[in-house]
DNA sequence: AAGTTGTACTCAACATGTTGAGTACAGTAG
DNA sequence: CTACTGTACTCAACATGTTGAGTACAACTT
């Protein structure tokens, strides 16, 4: 719903091209947004069609060509007024939940496995997120309003992460409890 | 993706009809899982035609027929086949977070009063998942394996909203020092 | 010289989720 | 006795997200 959103809201800081949004999208931002290419590039179209981004080709010699996409001002006034509208918090769907519901069906090891690599895979999100965080808090000077606004991104991000793994630990206690029965 | 196995999961439990899952997936466990009645409609549909439920239409006199559901021996097969692989963490988008990222562009006002709306349904969400755990915690007896990995779903809520509910104090502290500057 | 990796994109098909309207009937409240 | 609410569903259309293949070219490795 909000892919739109999300891209505008990378280009207000520089302009891009869809392989570098894409790219953006799938590694250091990830886990704060995630988009396929082909979402971003559709999308991207779409932006441009309804001129809310101005793309321009820029050739770069023994480079290939690539297509520099910037923000235009009704971009920029569509992301205001999007800002201005109350949105809904994101909608919940994780499988591990429906897998712990309907747990009772296989053996306490197979849960446990599964919450030990899920366990695995917070903790290097969390990791990414703490070396994000080093950025702005590395800083001598106090942050400026832009900055202040993306660290409390990062820091959700930190927050969402350390709590997965704290329900992480909790859970593999009952499992471990369960199995030594 | 894993609708199916939502609904499978709450099948196990015991059979209903699409009226009585939507109306699950849009109240007590709209948090945890949420969907549309249209989407169940299409999901069961789907999963009677591939023989994993069974549907089965009662009569109640005097009230309308009812198409009760139930998960055949395929279906549980299906369901421990499904826990048994691994899955990937959902997926965060969260909009709140975007706006942050793109707060510049308006006063901090907007931000507090859109946190501060986010907070309350958070506030909102964790009262209900407080009211779920008591069912947990007031039994004088321990509680059977199934309700045991049951209550780890409901604490993945109640740790999930809290979560969210210290961060977005700790944003509104952020937002109110810009305001005040 | 051939193969792999990285940049930069397009097209197609499908699965999933959302929005909105429409049908039908029973119970209850004004 | 009419309107509203709740039960119980169906159909259609569209937006969004996923999967996979395909094109093209440059740089680097083997």
């Amino acid at each position: 719903m909000a892919l739109t959103q999300a891209i505008l809201a990378l280009l207000i800081k520089k302009p891009a091209s869809g392989y570098e949004l894409a790219k953006k999208f799938n590694a250091d931002f990830v886990h704060l947004w995630k988009a396929s290419q082909q979402q971003v590039y559709r999308e991207l179209a779409k932006l441009e069609q309804q001129g809310l981004v101005s793309c321009e080709i820029v050739p770069r010699d023994a480079f290939l060509d690539k297509k520099l996409c910037s923000i235009t001002d009704a971009g920029k006034k569509y992301l205001i007024e999007w800002i201005n509208k109350p949105s809904q918090p994101a909608i919940l769907r994780e499988d591990l939940v429906l897998k712990m519901l309907a747990g009772e069906l296989v053996q306490p090891k197979v849960l446990r496995e599964e919450l030990e690599r899920h366990r695995r895979l917070h903790l290097d999100a969390l990791a990414k997120f703490q070396k994000m965080e080093k950025n702005y808090l590395d800083n001598s000077e106090p942050l400026p309003p832009g900055k202040q606004l993306q660290y409390l991104a990062v820091r959700r991000g930190l927050s969402y992460e350390q709590d997965w793994l704290n329900w992480c630990d909790e859970a593999l206690e009952t499992i471990e409890e369960l199995e030594n029965k």
